[in-house]
RNA sequence: GGAGAGGUGGCAGAGUGGUAAUGCAACAGCCUGCUAAGCUGUCAACGAGCAAUCGUUGCCAGGGUUCGAAUCCCUGUCUCUCCGCCA
């Protein structure tokens, strides 16, 4: 969530800059926000002095009871009466004003950094990179759904039976090669200085809102009900909040995280062709990466990222295009987002295996995510994240690329890890 | 799942109603001629102020009792011990 100070000092330049680049007109919502902090301060006050005041009388009381004055402190005490009353009604008016101020805050998405195109919609974002596609194009070449069924890879109507529409069950090797894959991510992880981490798959309540899963995106999570759990919808929520409430040294900056996980999704509301075979799932792998820095460094941490990322879409040979997410398609949480897209040729379109975003400290408010810098001053952190990469649209796109007329040929980078050449 | 005991600062640990002892560690400043000692200081959130600083809040969380709550009461939560169950 934004900054209290910042809307406090700037309120005109966050309106201007989410309608301009994100075209939402959140005036009226800052500008609540604005007036009920006025109003807050000024409750603040007079419940400060009111309060000053009670402690001031108690310890009277209490040395003239010391001093067995009855009478005096009985007097005193009832001085505090009315006073008591007071306070009580300027807390609760202070409580409420505090509590419609977080959820204006809630409801208010970040602010962009300069270099996201204005845009509505995701034909708005900017190609920054692409492979050229044009002589892998091919009709002859099948979809992995059907190469998964030609080769008994992944059966998707097993996982129906089981459970329900997306969440397929891998087979043999489809399984293996999903295992290397994950393994080789992780591997990649380590080398490029990420510590590796092994988290729960179900968070609280507190973590979701501390990364903004809650409440803005509540229907999207399943959720446990007996034990008001819920399961994670990426590995981004579990790492980055094991740094909720906590101050960092300057010094340990930056932390790198990398960590595998499988993800939930309820995908309500999608439908049709982008959900057949494995484009869209309600499980699926995903190794993540994350980072924690400051915001002086954030945004080359950011474009390290995405070199990152992109280095291991290019060790395992696929086709890609990188693209710089619009105003309209940036999420809600993100100031600025790469994503990274294989090419699918079975379906001749390009998948999202990656999205990398930098929160600014859109995030770390809400968390209270904070670091001591070499003044002693403490500052919100930045935070940061990538897939790096989701499982099943690499699969696809790798199992199509590689098909042959008699089999498919697997990455050497993964024959370590597979222990076969081809499939 | 049953029974019991607990949750206090970075750590240890006292505190049964009068506004958080003490020890250790770390850091900073001062002082001191010597492998170091001593002294002083130290946290966070919010607000006021140009600032030094001041006020309020914070003893797991939320309620309650009271002039006053770490302390008493209620609810929740987490940890530990024992029993049960168990990969």
């Amino acid at each position: 969530m934004l900054q209290i100070q910042k809307i406090r000092t700037d309120k005109d330049s966050i309106i201007k800059n989410i309608l301009d680049v994100r075209k939402v007109d959140v005036s009226d919502q800052i500008n609540k926000v604005y007036n009920l902090d006025l109003k807050k301060r000024d409750t603040q006050k007079h419940l400060d002095e009111m309060s000053a005041n009670m402690n001031v009388l108690s310890s009277q009381i209490g040395e003239e009871f010391k001093k067995g004055v009855i009478e005096k402190a009985n007097i005193l005490k009832k001085e505090t009466f009315a006073l008591k009353e007071n306070i009580k009604k300027f807390k609760q008016s202070f409580e409420e004003l505090d509590q419609s101020i977080l959820e204006l805050l809630y409801q208010i998405p970040n602010t962009t950094n300069e270099l996201v195109p204005p845009g509505r919609s995701e034909n708005d974002n900017e190609i920054i990179f692409s492979s050229s596609i044009d002589s892998l194009k091919n009709d002859k070449l099948l979809p992995h759904w059907e190469l998964c069924q030609k080769y008994d890879l992944i059966d998707f109507e097993l996982g129906v039976k089981v459970t329900g529409a997306g969440f397929p069950i891998y087979k043999g090797k489809g399984a293996i090669l999903q295992r290397a894959l994950i393994q080789f991510f992780l591997n990649e992880g380590n080398k490029n200085g990420y510590q590796e981490l092994s988290v729960p798959h179900l968070v609280n309540e507190s973590s979701g809102y501390g990364t903004g899963q809650l409440p803005d995106k509540e229907g999207q999570m399943y959720h446990t009900s007996l034990d008001d759990l819920y399961l994670i919808p990426t590995a981004e929520v579990p790492i980055t909040n094991i740094y909720r409430d906590v101050i960092i040294e300057e010094k340990d900056l930056p932390i790198k995280h990398v960590g595998y996980t499988p993800c939930f999704r309820r995908e309500a509301g999608s439908y049709g062709k982008d959900v057949r075979g494995l484009n869209r799932l309600h499980q699926f792998d995903k190794v993540e990466i994350v980072q924690i820095t400051t915001p002086s460094e954030s945004y080359q941490t950011l474009d390290n990222m995405v070199v990152y990322v992109e280095s291991l879409i290019k060790k395992l040979d696929l086709p890609y295009r990188k693209l710089r997410l619009c105003g309209g398609d940036l999420g809600f949480t993100s100031a600025l987002t790469y994503d990274l897209e294989t090419y699918s040729v079975g379906q001749d379109k390009w998948l999202e295996v990656s999205s990398i975003s930098n929160f600014g400290t859109f995030q770390s408010n809400r968390l209270k995510l904070r670091y001591r810098d070499q003044n002693k001053a403490i500052e919100l952190a930045h935070t940061l994240n990538g897939s790096a990469l989701a499982l099943p649209r690499i699969m696809a796109s790798l199992l199509e690329i590689n098909q042959t007329e008699d089999g498919i040929n697997i990455p050497k980078v993964l024959r370590p890890y597979t222990g076969f050449d081809s499939i």
